[in-house]
DNA sequence: TAGGCCATCTGGTCCT
DNA sequence: AGGACCAGATGGCCTA
């Protein structure tokens, strides 16, 4: 869907709105509300009250329109600085948001599906639960890893430098199988991203993934996802214990690629 | 045509 | 004061 009308200024006004503003809402009006707004902002003040007065227009429309005292305000400012500063945030805004759309297609360069010219690009939220769920594999996997590891080696050995380096010795006896159960039932939560509603249900035992909306606007990991000190040690610092830098054998491998292809396939489901 | 996704504008708030 | 960040609103594009 996006393939074209992609987040990083393929649209047709991305790049040199500025220019074009400036050059346009001088000349004639434009039907796009983009600029009928930047005219309201500038010379046209007619424009103005009417679009405001018009229809029931957001705060945007009421604040400004409503008693005229913005106006009042900054008419101290000449129309056209007024005209220069909006110009001047609006373009911070735009590359704002163009940096944030690099970011996340920096972030779906790397997520695990089917990257080409006739597959469409992920959206948005769809890009966040996956590289979410991306991550909790990579960490289950990552926690069996260890765990094989550790019998391989045997358990003394594993249970010394667990409790040692402080792998899990911080975690509740269940973090490390909690976060097994994630793995599973990764391809619910991605087959639902579009679904959000079916997103609790199918993971009862975390109950950490939620509608999408709510899940963006959270900051704080609900605790039955806090990683804990052994994560962080993970995700940093190289552990220089010899266990940690033994190479994953070669059915693990084979494990993480299982996964990531079902984690790839499922993305199917979010491209439609 | 409805719904999803997106870019953009805009004003408010917080931070430096 | 100026910039970053955020959320609401709006309209365009695309697909089922």
């Amino acid at each position: 869907m996006n393939s074209d009308s992609s987040s990083v200024s393929s649209r047709a006004s991305s790049p040199d709105m500025d220019e074009m503003y400036l050059r346009d809402h001088h000349h004639h009006h434009h039907h796009h509300h983009q600029d009928s707004r930047l005219n309201s902002v500038s010379s046209t003040q007619n424009d103005l009250v009417q679009k405001m007065s018009g229809e029931g227009l957001s705060r945007t429309g009421s604040k400004a329109g409503g008693e005229g005292s913005k106006y009042k305000i900054k008419k101290q400012l000449s129309e056209q600085d007024l005209q220069q500063l909006r110009l001047k945030i609006n373009g911070r805004e735009r590359k704002r948001m163009h940096d944030l759309n690099l970011a996340m297609d920096g972030l779906r360069e790397v997520m695990p599906y089917a990257h080409g010219p006739s597959v469409r690009k992920l959206s948005k939220i769809a890009t966040l639960l996956l590289a979410r769920n991306y991550i909790l594999m990579l960490t289950s996997s990552l926690e069996e890893m260890k765990r094989l590891v550790g019998e391989i080696y045997g358990g003394h050995h594993s249970a010394f430098h667990c409790s040692t380096v402080g792998h899990s010795a911080g975690h509740p006896p269940h973090a490390a199988s909690a976060v097994h159960q994630v793995h599973p039932i990764l391809g619910n939560a991605l087959s639902s991203a579009s679904t959000p509603t079916s997103l609790p249900a199918s993971l009862p035992a975390l109950g950490t993934i939620r509608p999408p909306h709510s899940l963006l606007k959270t900051p704080s990991t609900p605790p039955g996802l806090q990683l804990g000190s052994g994560f962080q040690h993970w995700a940093g610092l190289p552990c220089p214990c010899t266990i940690c830098q033994v190479p994953p054998p070669p059915h693990l491998s084979a494990l993480s690629a299982s996964s990531m292809a079902r984690i790839a396939g499922d993305t199917k489901d979010l491209l439609k």
